[in-house]
DNA sequence: TTAACTACACCGTCTGGACGGTATAGTTAT
DNA sequence: ATAACTATACCGTCCAGACGGTGTAGTTAA
């Protein structure tokens, strides 16, 4: 009577985050089912019974992007500071799930793949939208791709990132240009 | 006596040209020795000859880009309408020999490719130097992030690349917040 | 209530193809 | 005569994906 639910699926989500960690480490070109397989703690058939092929595991990958973008759109439009000054100070690697998916499938873009890239073109088309209801839509294009800039600059610096107090001078600089930009 | 000289390496440069063109259109992973030859109309051997194996083809692309960003950096200090200005204009995509030089080794680098990442921090510095000369060292970075947000996606845009037109009217509005930002 | 059965969640091995690179013998332009 | 190729065959490695299993939690029927 009480719970015949089937047994929880543990590997399918230590696979997807192997997954990006290996997308963010090593590239998509490292990022192998057997890399992804051992890292995950999981062996390369149990990897390819959740996941049927590498697209299949893109796919997944592509739809966390997506759900995690839609929740960091909220708190942008909801976030006191402005959504601007939101935008820059999150643009800052931080390592959330957000940051980890995001530059996952940035590297995925990278290698051509065009689902990856149309995704990103919707949420940079919706991040523009919030800024330009806070600082005017003369400027937004201007914030958005300081953040931008921000974001592609911090991804070189790999591995647990560098000097965590030079790039919070950094934002502050940028905030000051954002004020500046208000209007 | 005379005239007993080699004939010129016109394969070289060809397989060159091959190379980025095809990091840029499809990827590191799908840049292929096979690929590149095809591309080139060289015969694999042809390629090898000159190259004996990818690094060295990767080296040669990179030795490019230092010469082409070379100069860039001189014309950048050199224009009339200011180093900030020209860097902003010059974020556009718009297919000259460094832009193409530019975005292969973008993709190099995201392959995690070390000396890659290497030299964009080097150029990316001198850039810093020269804007900073122009509109103050506190926006320098500002300015810096909004030419490479912009780059940066300019390159998801592949292909013949969008409007023109728009294009053209993105980059005024930059230009625009740049001289807001001025001081 | 327990043996038989089912469905799910995995594991480990194998194969076919692609890719980087080697080798070699011949061809063209200077 | 020699550098600059073409053409083709081949090798070792790596990778995606297929495949045939195994263990176990829940289900059913006697």
């Amino acid at each position: 009577m009480m719970g015949s639910m089937p047994r929880k699926p543990v590997a399918r989500d230590a696979v997807l985050d192997a997954f990006e960690e290996l997308l963010i480490d090593v590239g998509e070109r490292a990022a192998t089912l057997d890399a992804v397989a051992k890292r995950a703690g999981v062996s390369k058939g149990g990897l390819l019974y959740h996941f049927p092929n590498k697209e299949a595991l893109i796919t997944a990958t592509l739809e966390r992007l997506d759900r995690l973008a839609g929740e960091d759109l909220a708190a942008m439009a909801a976030a006191p500071e402005g959504a601007a000054a939101y935008f820059i100070r999150s643009s800052l690697w931080s390592d959330t799930p957000m940051d980890r998916s995001f530059v996952a499938v940035t590297r995925l873009a990278e290698v051509a793949h065009e689902d990856a890239r149309r995704r990103f073109a919707v949420i940079q088309q919706q991040w523009l939208d919030l800024i330009g209801k806070d600082v005017g839509a003369a400027m937004a294009k201007a914030v958005l791709y300081m953040g931008d800039g921000l974001y592609f600059n911090a991804m070189w610096e790999s591995g647990p990132s560098g000097n965590a107090g030079d790039r919070q001078a950094e934002v502050d600089e940028l905030l000051a240009a954002v004020e500046r930009l208000r209007g």
